[in-house]
DNA sequence: CGATGAATTGACCGATGTCAAGTGGCGTGG
DNA sequence: CCACGCCACTTGACATCGGTCAATTCATCG
């Protein structure tokens, strides 16, 4: 069973983390694999939450359309990362679209599955709470950045996250390459594609970032630093 | 055992919901009752998460204090729910302070009796988790709310919410007598205490709601309800 | 009846959204 | 391999929501 390939991406997940070796392969067992396509779909908002997801190849990112049209970019998801457990382990319908950014494969189970699971070893069960608690918390970051800081800090700290995040370093700095357009960026951290065009255009001038369609080189992380944190008040 | 008088609350209570009788009475056995009084602190943020609360009696509000030193008002809580179960789970420090609006009383149990509540009964581990998924969604809505809508339609919701979960009807109209000043909507909606002040006076001026030091009633949800929903679009 | 904090109101202005017009890079099809 | 066309992106002009500050007024409580 060629399964078996994915045990340490298991192990270092958020979920099954800390589960006997015995429990693991158990959990593989059940699995069965999607590969996507960039660009696809895994699920759209609205769709019926039967099934849950753990990347293994790929990155996804998370969307979500409020009511009146706006696009909402509420995080982006890697190899080993769990695609929003939430809806599964509720029973209601998904609150968000998943669409991928690169070819990839994820693991996926039924949702009935996993609750077996987390009702066997409450090990699972606590994974799960500690994952939407820190979860909760980036949310709440979140809010409260829109609420306090210019779109300049904002724009700073969401590079210098995508960089720690995604990022891999090289001789000119270091370079994010998620193939993000400026409207990406914009959902991403709550404004428009042409204040983050300025934004971009001016931290170019200065030499502070270089951008290339979709690619992106941190140049100067220290003052990208410094413009987060000078806040309006 | 005078505790046993609260053993309704619990069922009714989120993260106790659907356990046995005689379990409710195991964990019953393991509460300790705190009383508060209004404008009493019941933990600050930062203060080590060790207790959790659910509350019995008395009205209670959520607080976060962001870096840069704005308050945010992230829920008000009543009788039967319970204060924000996250850190004591996931043993970090509490991230938000709670304060009392009213005298009151909390149940109030030690973290580790609760993992342990959790590890034999999946079933409480599942409300954790339900729980945990809802004030998620709240956030995402919060967020988008903040993102696409204009102070007056935040305000309009928020009124209408708090009219629907703690107002009581009369002749003149739901009356929420909550004491909360205009620096509470504003911290509740994201925005100043001027605003607030202004868009009140011009729908008092307008006969939609009537204000009264901390006492507000809603004279035509109606209107309130159409101005919610014309979207800056 | 004074004092203290809540609330009101006016004046000002700045960050950022919106719209419109243009530029440029990349892929595709001929 | 070139040219075309499509998007992503850029940039300017303009409007405006709502934040900030300051000066009063008002209500409530000791």
């Amino acid at each position: 069973m060629d399964l078996l390939q994915y045990r340490p991406l298991l192990e270092a997940s958020q979920i099954f983390a800390g589960v006997s070796r015995r429990t693991l392969d158990h959990i593989l067992a059940a699995a069965a694999v999607r590969p996507f396509e960039a660009g696809e779909f895994l699920f759209l908002q609205g769709d019926e939450a039967l099934t849950f997801h753990l990347l293994v190849q790929g990155r996804v990112k998370q969307i979500h359309v409020t009511p009146d049209g706006h696009q909402v970019l509420v995080r982006f998801l890697g190899p080993g990362q769990e695609v929003d457990p939430t809806a599964v382990l509720s029973g209601i319908r998904y609150p968000m679209a998943v669409r991928a950014m690169e070819n990839g494969a994820a693991l996926t189970w039924q949702g009935e599955i996993v609750a077996q699971f987390m009702e066997a070893h409450a090990r699972i069960s606590f994974n799960v709470i500690r994952m939407l608690v820190v979860r909760n918390q980036e949310l709440v970051r979140r809010y409260e950045e829109l609420l306090t800081q210019y779109v300049e800090q904002r724009l700073a700290q969401a590079l210098l996250r995508l960089g720690a995040q995604y990022g891999h370093d090289a001789a000119a700095g270091t370079i994010v390459d998620l193939s993000l357009t400026r409207r990406d960026l914009a959902e991403l951290i709550g404004t428009s594609l042409y204040t983050v065009s300025r934004i971009l255009s001016n931290w170019n001038e200065r030499g502070i970032v270089k951008t290339r369609r979709g690619r992106l080189t941190i140049r100067r992380p220290e003052e990208l630093r410094q413009l987060s944190t000078n806040s309006p008040l």
